[in-house]
DNA sequence: ATGAAAAGTTCACCTTGTCAAATGTTCAGC
DNA sequence: GCTGAACATTTGACAAGGTGAACTTTTCAT
């Protein structure tokens, strides 16, 4: 809690600040093309792995339950997504990805790789280092 | 525009979606520590370089400049910021970090820095070479 | 001098986010 | 079998971030 801050984890922290804006921003408008916001484009991408209860949404993306409310609401009446009832447990609601919500996450997803031009800067072997190193860092955090 | 999505480059940008997350979390948290949301922060954090007009925050930060009126007015009220009319031109008004919001910048940035647990897992070395990659990375985009 | 362009502000509006209070459902214990 | 606690979701009120258009003030080129 007290150790100095040494300078190169300091420009680190910095250079990744910097990575992070552009990539939120990248990502931000990506999802305008498509007229989705961030936060729809999100819950759009967990959803490509299968249907998922509203809780189980929440959690993964560290918010509230009732937030999740809104975005699914207006993801479902622009037919990207579907609510059902779990037959299992009639207290959850299972949001499901429409074929239509599926194709504009897949789209999404690929306009971002093709758009990324600071990987194009680095070499095969150097982006191999590179997600060894990021696989290192985020080994303790949460998945998905 | 159609090359496949490499399997090595799909999963370097899966790897830093989850690290921008992370990051995004952590710095959201660090701010609200303070009362401060993240946008009002990231214009604080500007102002630590000096006092800056409200378009070239708006620029930087990549949003309209009527955004950035209400920002700062939260700020101001808050004592974090000033707003004085530049003197060689009266339209432009420069917004100046006070003490006290330079102070509130300054610990955030530390307490960032000693929160990083996720860097914490790299070697001085491979820290290092993860600096070298960014700084490529970011070499053509936009500074500061 | 006049008029176009620039910097900020204001206003109306939407989305994201929180919290607290509802509703409906499940389930443990009796 | 009933009751009450716990759970998933929704609703409503509210703040902040974000946009776009209309307005004020100031600058500056002609």
């Amino acid at each position: 809690m007290s150790q100095q801050p040494h300078p190169l984890t300091l420009e680190v922290v910095d250079l990744m600040a910097k990575l992070v804006a552009l990539f939120h921003k990248e990502y931000e408008e990506a999802a305008a093309a498509r007229s989705l916001t961030g936060a729809q484009a999100k819950v759009l991408a967990l959803l490509r792995r299968g249907p998922m209860p509203m809780r189980h949404i929440a959690q993964t993306l560290s918010c509230e339950p009732s937030n999740i409310t809104g975005i699914v609401d207006r993801l479902e009446t622009r037919g990207f997504v579907t609510r059902e009832a779990d037959p299992q447990d009639r207290r959850v609601k299972l949001v499901a990805a429409t074929d239509s919500g599926r194709e504009a996450s897949e789209e999404l997803r690929d306009s971002l790789n093709f758009a990324r031009e600071p990987l194009a800067a680095l070499s095969e072997e150097e982006r191999a280092t590179l997600r060894d190193l990021l696989r290192r860092m985020l080994e303790g955090a949460a998945s998905s």
